[in-house]
DNA sequence: ATTCAGGTGCGAG
DNA sequence: CTCGCACCTGAA
């Protein structure tokens, strides 16, 4: 009398360490990346080929489809367990705004995404809505990604975009991106424009690089350069983060992008980016309340 | 039907 | 340089 267990299914856990206040489905659920699904309390997606689901049980993160400790490292850089989360917290709640939010919002750190990845997602969000991004990022994926074993797709490498007709590409929903996208895939695999060079260059270095690139703005290149090369300077100003810095910082004066970023980046320095997923997080989750009353 | 989405590129002043 | 406008497309 033997208990078995289905030979197909090996369950492989792994454990990473998390410090207080680090919040998984917030990280996860905050904007930055498109392909994570909510799975039970946890999240599951494809990381380094694999797919993978990741649950947070207080301060350790339980990972399941990852077996090698390389593989777990990068996953742990991935999502930013290192960032001393208490310290910029207790900076930014200074800020007699972000002191309110962050209750509603503490944990949430700063991806260290792919920056092909990266820059293809945001190139796909520029006027566009989140489950229409999600559902052209899935698209993508399914066509022109790598099939894995285990089930679902990596996303597309720069060169399986390259020489996909426009016509391919729309029917991914891109619209009027097609040809932006492709342009920048053609780009990134030609080696024109260098993705990895970039981790060495500054902010504004960086910014100025991306911004050479067809369908990317000062809104795009902001969001690479911090959800996949850690420029925690940066500070996307998109409509909501424009509204409510218009709302809780100027009393409801219109103010232009421009100048909410200014007035952003001088105010929370290198935690900038950190501040804006505060408050762009706290407008995705409380939308309702935020139309209703406009301070936190 | 009309409006709104994580903006950007373009031409005009 | 700043300003105004068009823009694929699907969901409410």
């Amino acid at each position: 009398m033997t208990a078995t267990l289905p030979m197909n299914v090996t369950h492989v856990w792994t454990v990473l360490p998390v410090r207080r206040p680090y919040h998984l489905m917030r990280t996860l659920s905050c904007g930055q990346a498109f392909r994570w699904r909510a799975d039970g309390a946890g999240a599951a997606g494809i990381f380094a080929g694999r797919k993978i689901r990741l649950e947070q049980r207080g301060t350790a993160i339980a990972v399941e489809g990852i077996e090698n400790t390389g593989a777990s490292e990068a996953l742990a850089n991935y999502l930013g367990l290192d960032q001393p989360l208490r310290s910029i917290e207790r900076e930014l709640g200074r800020d007699r705004v972000l002191a309110r939010l962050l209750p509603h919002t503490s944990g949430i750190a700063i991806l260290r995404q792919d920056p092909w990845e990266c820059l293809a997602s945001f190139i796909v969000s520029a006027f566009n809505n989140i489950p229409k991004i999600e559902m052209t990022l899935a698209r993508l994926s399914e066509r022109f990604g790598d099939a894995l074993s285990g089930g679902g797709h990596r996303f597309p490498i720069a060169e399986a975009l390259a020489d996909v007709p426009e016509r391919g590409l729309r029917e991914c929903l891109l619209g009027y991106r097609a040809p932006y996208l492709r342009s920048v895939a053609r780009l990134v695999h030609s080696r024109a424009f260098n993705l990895k060079a970039l981790f060495a260059l500054s902010y504004d270095d960086g910014r100025r690089m991306l911004l050479e690139l067809p369908g990317v703005g000062d809104k795009v290149a902001d969001c690479v350069l911090l959800f996949a090369y850690g420029k925690t300077e940066a500070f996307p100003v998109d409509v909501w983060v424009k509204r409510a810095v218009e709302r809780w910082y100027f009393r409801g004066e219109r103010k232009t992008s421009r100048e909410i970023k200014t007035f952003a980046q001088r105010r929370f320095g290198r935690h900038a980016g950190y501040a804006q997923q505060h408050l762009f997080h706290y407008l995705r989750t409380n939308a309702r309340r935020f139309a209703r009353h406009p301070s936190p």
